[in-house]
DNA sequence: TCAGTATATTCGAACCTTCGAATATACGCA
DNA sequence: TGCGTATATTCGAAGGTTCGAATATACTGA
């Protein structure tokens, strides 16, 4: 059970994919050209972090004609987010701090060693 | 903002990671011989996983004497295992699918063509 | 101080992910 | 049928993750 919430995470832990998961709850049912508006990014990338998410059934596919049409295949993943928007205004500024930490070190080590506890 | 959604779910995309999460959740504090005995696994293993956690401030350190406690940081992320586990039984026979296909497969390139949708 | 226990860190091999480039597939229309 | 548009797939390089083995650190009690 616990690799499969692992799956579900990974699946969900890229910034585009969670881009597209959070298109898709805001604005329901939505076409690929759509979602390559929105994200800008390349076709193919877009298209691979798509069939990510289809494979752990996270989005569902529809096609009409020339285009594809996508929708979350559960509500409870946008849940998810808005639970994650909540817990992230909570920690607001040392999220702030991790991501600082994250891009101007950009390739040196992250660190937060045992002496962060108050003893 | 959706980096660190990405973070935190990266963080949490691990069994390991998991189960550690939701021993958290459930019993409060624990020490890390506890969590070893519960989770059969290392002690490297195990210390690097929480250093994981650690450093994305999902868990927080307190350390006694010989020994280091460590609790959850903030309940939603226990929130947040909670959903999984509905979604997880909302698509119960699918889910088995999936884990069966990443195991009996094991090593072949898993799929979900847009064949899938219904046209 | 020394030995022992509890936990963390470092290292390197194996494996996985991400990206853009190139290419493939599928459909609608002339 | 052939062309153009929409989307998917494959490939390979660069970088990230995971694990156990070895080692380091920190504390306790004799």
């Amino acid at each position: 059970m616990r690799e499969f919430k692992a799956e579900i995470f990974k699946a969900l832990a890229h910034p585009t994919r969670i881009a597209i998961v959070e298109l898709l709850r805001d604005a329901g049912e939505v076409s690929v050209s759509v979602l390559l508006e929105r994200l800008e990014l390349e076709q193919a990338n877009v298209s691979q972090h798509l069939a990510v998410l289809r494979s752990k059934h996270i989005v569902v596919a529809r096609k009409d004609g020339n285009q594809v049409f996508y929708t979350m295949r559960d509500p409870v993943l946008g849940k998810v987010l808005d639970l994650m928007r909540q817990y992230f205004h909570a920690h607001l500024e040392e999220s702030k701090e991790l991501l600082k930490g994250m891009r101007t070190d950009e390739r040196r080590k992250k660190k937060a060693s045992v002496g962060d506890a108050k003893p």
